[in-house]
DNA sequence: ACCAGCGGGACACCCCGTTATT
DNA sequence: AATAACGGGGTGTCCCGCTGGT
């Protein structure tokens, strides 16, 4: 899940293209011409980058993830939050961050996911959910190594069901764009409770 | 929500035929030529029916819904079930079992979510919503009514979480095809556990 | 060129109907499935009238033709005109007047000319002609009969002439929709003048 | 209304292709598959030059124009005819030799017009006015420089009185196929005429 | 590495006209 | 007289290769 670390401003700026007409658009409905004409540059240097839109759009979640993750991982690093109050509750919201605030993730996860049949984009995803599953297990193991989570808790299936979790509010999210009634934090509460046991 | 007492026999192939091929190749792939090749009607009789193929696909879905709907409807109907014990277990694996065993209604799911930036599918998956939580409910409030469910529940409340959960395995699940290590009762073991205080 | 004279309700709401959209959004714009949806007839029961589109369209310029036509039949045979100052100038005007106010005469004029290759269009257009042009000659013969056109005058050349400058002028005014800056009245008067000799 | 110094093979072919077709059935008969079927090009290259048939259609007339253009510009540039005899009758030749005998640019000057509520086509066909209309007002006030013309003539007025002529002329035409009896040359005489006091 | 023009094939949508039916 | 079902064709658009240049 290691990418480039210094990036042509071409390719940096297919990228932020592509995920402002996102934004603007939606995914299906962002063609490649849209970004050939706001990014000014030509297909062949699109193509050169990426071998297509999935991937492309692959690349951006990816990106997303990846920022939320080193995000954390340095605050997990910290020796200011070692004994911190509620880091699992930290690390929920800034799970949900991303489901909250910005729709673009959320938008490209669901377009790939429409395509999985599609091989290509099924290793994309797979290799998507692994990193965050890793991640997830990662802060739960850290959160019982800290006390704030009981030690026999799995912390395996507690990720997975992290995720399920997280998986179903995007999709919520989604479809009812207004504020929900129930939000996340209610849901989390309800989850960690259910697990205490 | 009810609709098509008595459905063309032309109609009725068409659905089969798009569920069919959704099963075999996934939604994105299955093309109307296909499903002219295999049906052996024309592109024209297909759009006497339906206006789109987001509609088609739509209908499949709706239908499917439709049919658990019904069955469970049935089942609460049925003077034998009055005094069930857990029926609320049951309508929790009727509600999974679209999740489970056909992969049809998810694929199509997930289909029509990736184009909600399209009004059309937006009201099409709206409804869909809104029929779905509101069978929920009923089913929540029949426990309720037998006593499975404590009365101070929400049932609004509770649906929804219900939805999210489902949302969630439904995604889950295409992401992870082999069978997941955390199944549905697991799940909702957990929450029902969550809704006892 | 005589047209049925009872009409049944239904045609005549689909010709009303089609006019109307025609006014609306111009004769190419116009499907049949927009005259279905606002006249809440079907498909056939147009077919059950007329051959098709083009006829439709068609039918409708042709009885605004006449309604023009039997309009100026009754001026000439009005015993108060016979002596009109003039009536030359009146055909004239009467003549512009469905290029001037409505539209509609023309758009399907210019619809049906487009299509003229085909040859049920040519058939009707012909016949159209062919009635605007007599219409046309029996009032320069009526001018010439009452003294207001010179005697040596070919009506029959004079009609042509007349037919050729009405449809330079549909034509124009199609092109420039504001206000011409070279009215009827100019251009007849140029006409008049050089006949003159 | 300069452009294509030098223009793509590809593009050559499907201009004189569809030029072929247009003449041979007419500019609705004349289908894209028609186009790609006889250039042996696919509809991909052909939307890669013009944006749709109407774009396409517009250009095949817009370059019929512009060579009687730049022909006539040629004969007015010529220092031979500096005090030719009649340049008016030679421009009045020159003008109606499209309406004469090419029938494509009348075919197409039609079909477009037929169209003209879509804003595309009105844009294109308004542009094409604006240039007829500009050369024949160069080639009036040329004929006034050189006396041919009386000076008091009102160029654009006498310009569009030009344009509804031959306007005219060409429906007129496109309706009556067999040789008229009212031949161009009788026309301009009078008007010709009727201009001269 | 990066860019540009060209070209191919596929797809969704829409529309007109015909036929079977009542 | 009127309807519903149906067939087939046309257009616009898209994604994506290919080739050659810089």
């Amino acid at each position: 899940m290691s990418d480039t670390p210094s990036m042509s401003a071409s390719f940096q700026l297919i990228l932020d293209t592509a995920e402002q007409l996102i934004r603007e658009k939606g995914c299906r409905q962002t063609t490649l011409q849209d970004i050939i004409d706001r990014s000014g540059l030509s297909k062949g240097a699109i193509y050169h980058y990426v071998s297509g839109k999935d991937e492309l759009f692959g690349l951006i979640l990816k990106s997303k993830l990846e920022t939320v993750g080193t995000r954390f991982q340095g605050a997990v690093d910290d020796p200011q939050t070692k004994d911190a109050v509620l880091p699992i509750r930290t690390i929920a919201q800034g799970m949900l961050q991303n489901t909250e605030k910005d729709e673009v993730p959320n938008k490209i996860f669901i377009y790939l996911l429409s395509q999985v049949d599609n091989p290509k984009v099924a290793n994309i995803l797979s290799e998507l959910y692994a990193y965050s599953l890793r991640t997830t297990q990662q802060w739960i193991e850290k959160g019982q190594q800290y006390g704030t989570l009981p030690e026999q808790i799995d912390g395996a299936k507690m990720a997975a069901l992290f995720m399920i979790f997280t998986y179903g509010l995007r999709v919520h999210r989604m479809l009812i764009s207004e504020q929900a009634d129930l939000n996340a934090e209610d849901l989390f509460g309800i989850l960690f409770k259910s697990l205490k046991d």
